[in-house]
DNA sequence: CCATCTTTGTGCACGCGTTCACAAAGACAT
DNA sequence: ATGTCTTTGTGAACGCGTGCACAAAGATGG
């Protein structure tokens, strides 16, 4: 299965120097502005009118000079001395992320998480609008949910052209995703959000986000076991002892090592993002 | 608000070279074992027997030499041209994870959301075991959700404790998570999956992972905008060109553009780790 | 106008993560 | 045994992200 080579890196030889020198906002840059974006809306909630990169910094949990790298790939929009202007940053971050417009969203899989994703109100929020709530099951085509009409997915081509939607998120069971997703992609979305366990294979031009409940459960667990087994970690861990179905060879004998006290990973990488270039 | 550091990085001077070498799988490494973990419970399930490290990195979405490099961390458990031992390697990786044990997890807020986790049933599938639901809303307690009943916040310190309960996910308006977090730590929570759009702070020695859909979507939109604005992109953006309401005035008309055949960029961060010493 | 104080913007160094490329290891056939 | 062929495991190079530390910019006061 999965025949196709997914998740291309694709270095892009071409773009090596990324993008000129003009634009060309870090990939680690965009992912934290909508961070940012939230700590200054509270703050421009407060009528706070200006603030600082230590204070900002601290609201938004990131390092001080982080944030200022960060805010100086967008231009030069503090005042020395002072800090930050609030509200022009707010808008400054907006218009980067491309919050000033609309965005139509349609919803593939009304279920559980569905459900939770069309009630949820955070959406419309940020200039997010559902545009649609879409599933196959003809029982629950037809059913209202969050003030929306549940429609067939044999409507989708339709709304996604009527309605511009670029943007999908699906929340079908993970044996229907890439066949949603498909049919998604061939009606002119070119983004992806997707909650599905699930590996899609997109073509070129189109992104793909994920989010996978399990996957954060069991980095979590990972370290708890750390923190328990930092304890007695002295002798080791059953890596032969407790032989597993030992299959084969599988030369092992893991050179027992002391783990100390010493634990504190520094921070890790999440998700990755794909994409891909025409 | 937010005063305090959060996200303390932690440089941990201490752990310079990082765990003198036997142990210490990288962060990066270490999110991806679930994704191996995963196509492998599909082999497996199969019945397939062996899988070279090519074949895994397709159905995983990854680079084969950064599969193979991910594993050299777990011990040589290939065998040189022939592959990986499917079960054996699901075994090794369960192992590593911690998932060979049982976590129990509370859920705390079970109003939208919080149904829909407590729903799905991917989570006994690793080990994970949902020990309570919990909320504050007595119109809520008492009510019973996928087969469980859910219990009054008051009754969290017992559970966790008897229970012996060491990860907590969040599932309540953003307002109430910094208080819930506090009150699962203090009850001997020490990692916690927050689904509330909150930069939470913990003491040293609790695991925070953050999911946020609002993050997700935003940085979709960011890389939907640049698709779409790279058609016109010689005449240079108006960062200062189209002059928003300087330092004041917000909200602005949307510079509205047609959604292309654009493309390209790279791949990117998604969300950070952060832990802490104990 | 000058001095001082605050805070930004960034040059620089360092470490992690990714990827290439290849030697070594082992399977398999003869 | 020996040779060939496949695939692993990893050394090394490179690029990105992070955070320190500081000069420059500008506010503020006299
Ligand atoms: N429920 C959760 O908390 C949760 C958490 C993490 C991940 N997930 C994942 O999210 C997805 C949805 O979970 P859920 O609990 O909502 O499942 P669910 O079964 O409650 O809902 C799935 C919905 O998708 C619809 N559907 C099935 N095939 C479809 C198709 N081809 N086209 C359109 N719609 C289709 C079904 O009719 C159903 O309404 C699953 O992949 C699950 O693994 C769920
Ligand atoms: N619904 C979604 O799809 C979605 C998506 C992304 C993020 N979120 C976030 O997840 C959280 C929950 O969203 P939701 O839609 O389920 O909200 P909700 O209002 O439906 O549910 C919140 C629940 O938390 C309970 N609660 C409130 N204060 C509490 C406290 N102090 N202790 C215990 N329980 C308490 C409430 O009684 C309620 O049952 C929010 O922070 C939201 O921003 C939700």
């Amino acid at each position: 299965m999965a025949t196709g080579r997914s998740t291309q890196h694709n270095p892009n030889p071409a773009a090596g120097t990324r993008r000129s020198r003009g634009r060309g906002i870090p990939d680690a840059t965009v992912a934290r502005l909508p961070l940012y974006l939230r700590a200054l809306t509270a703050l421009s909630e407060r009528s706070v009118p200006t603030v600082s990169s230590e204070e900002l910094a601290a609201a938004a949990g990131v390092n001080s000079a982080k944030l200022r790298k960060d805010f100086s790939y967008l231009g030069s929009y503090g005042t020395r001395g002072v800090g930050y202007d609030v509200e022009y940053l707010v808008y400054q971050i907006s218009r980067e992320l491309g919050l000033t417009q609309d965005w139509p969203v349609v919803i593939v899989g009304i279920g559980n998480l569905g459900h939770a994703l069309a009630n949820y109100g955070g959406f419309a929020s940020r200039g997010f609008r559902v545009a649609a709530l879409l599933d196959a099951d003809p029982a629950i085509t037809g059913n209202v949910v969050a003030g929306l009409p549940v429609r067939h997915t044999d409507e989708m081509e339709e709304i996604v052209r009527s309605e511009r939607v670029s943007i999908g998120v699906i929340t079908t069971p993970p044996g229907a995703a890439q066949q949603v997703c498909d049919r998604l992609v061939a009606a002119g979305v070119t983004s992806i959000l997707n909650f599905a366990p699930t590996v899609l294979n997109v073509p070129d031009g189109v992104d793909v986000r994920k989010v996978d409940l399990s996957i954060e459960l069991q980095i979590l667990a990972f370290h708890e076991q750390r923190k328990a087994g930092d304890e007695y970690r002295d002798e080791d861990e059953g890596a032969d002892a407790e032989a597993p179905p030992a299959p084969a060879a599988a030369v092992v004998s893991t050179p027992g090592r002391a783990v100390g006290p010493g634990r504190g990973h520094g921070h890790e990488r999440g998700q990755e993002y794909e994409e891909a270039a025409g």
